[in-house]
DNA sequence: GAGAATTACTTTGACGTCCAAGTATCTCCA
DNA sequence: TGGAGATACTTGGACGTCAAAGTAATTCTC
């Protein structure tokens, strides 16, 4: 975590105001896209805190709880960065790396040769509980935000993900 | 970027199914939480391929822009620092790319010899006019998010950064 | 006023992410 | 059925971030 100085201002704010003063444009975005950036900062901070006296970080535990949450307990590689919105490279890398660390193993597919499958291990699944008890501990970092915030937050983000092609509207809520 | 398949549900709705099932706790929290990691994603995404032809990213951008809006165009690099509030090394980093690229120079600070200047270039100034003008038009990133949600999203990320400690509550809106 | 503590920045190393290119396998279709 | 194209994963390189250690200069303190 980086080590800083409380300011005696928010310095969003002041940024709206130095740019509205230079006249540039979309101000009410850049304030909402330093918002997100900033929100995304402290949050990652705390998780990989909480994380890593379980020798996890935020993206291995993604990986492990979506494994977890499988039917088999194991997924496709290619299918586990579709799901986590990540890089096939960094899916190989974080698998590299829970492997090493007995959390999940390869196996090839039994049917298709291209494809390789993670499964998560007996020390894995436990991994995963603990990793999700201590998440929920600290809130996923959260604390601080009240629920109507968290609930609008996840409303305003469901607008930009759907304009992204996450997702096909009209999904139902579970 | 990375190529997705859209799915035809919402991984956030699914995923926040599947930790209840498994009785998992904090489940408003992860869904939040991932909001804004997939939010930020897609924004530095969207932001980093705008920027790309005028060889920068938002990392550069940002210490671009606070100098052009500085008073004198030049700040301690320390303070760059603790305004973005990004690491002293990340800080060393971005101005090192933007001092080879000519858009900032590092000069000494004229009492303090422990403080180095980053001070912008005229190229510098039109690089951050250039990014300005390029991000107002792609709004940020944040097309699909309407007025609404992008005021909520600072509302309620604001509640995160005064408990993080960004700064000392009570500030005015300028 | 000399040494200890602090501050500012840089360097080094570990890790994460992405892109582009490479290898292996499968699918499609003429 | 055999080759072109698509798909799945890995590798290598570039870049960003952070932590920890190192260097240099300033400030504090007795």
């Amino acid at each position: 975590m980086v080590a800083h100085m409380a300011l005696d201002f928010d310095p969003i704010d002041e940024a709206s105001a130095n740019w509205r003063r230079k006249k540039w444009t979309a101000i009410d975005a850049m304030a909402a896209a330093t918002s997100i950036t900033r929100a995304h900062q402290i949050l990652v901070g705390r998780i990989d805190s909480a994380l890593a006296p379980l020798g996890l970080n935020f993206s291995r535990f993604e990986v492990l709880a979506l494994l977890e949450l499988s039917r088999e307990g194991q997924l496709p590689l290619g299918k586990i960065g579709d799901r986590l919105q990540v890089h096939p490279a960094s899916v190989t890398n974080t698998v590299d790396r829970l492997e090493r660390d007995g959390l999940v193993r390869r196996e090839p597919h039994p049917t298709d040769g291209r494809t390789t499958l993670g499964v998560i291990t007996a020390a894995g699944r436990e991994a995963a509980a603990a990793g999700a008890a201590a998440l929920g501990e600290i809130e996923f970092g959260l604390g601080g935000m009240s629920g109507l915030a968290r609930d609008r937050v996840v409303e305003s983000v469901r607008e930009l993900r759907v304009a992204a092609g996450d997702f096909d509207e009209g999904s139902p809520v579970p």
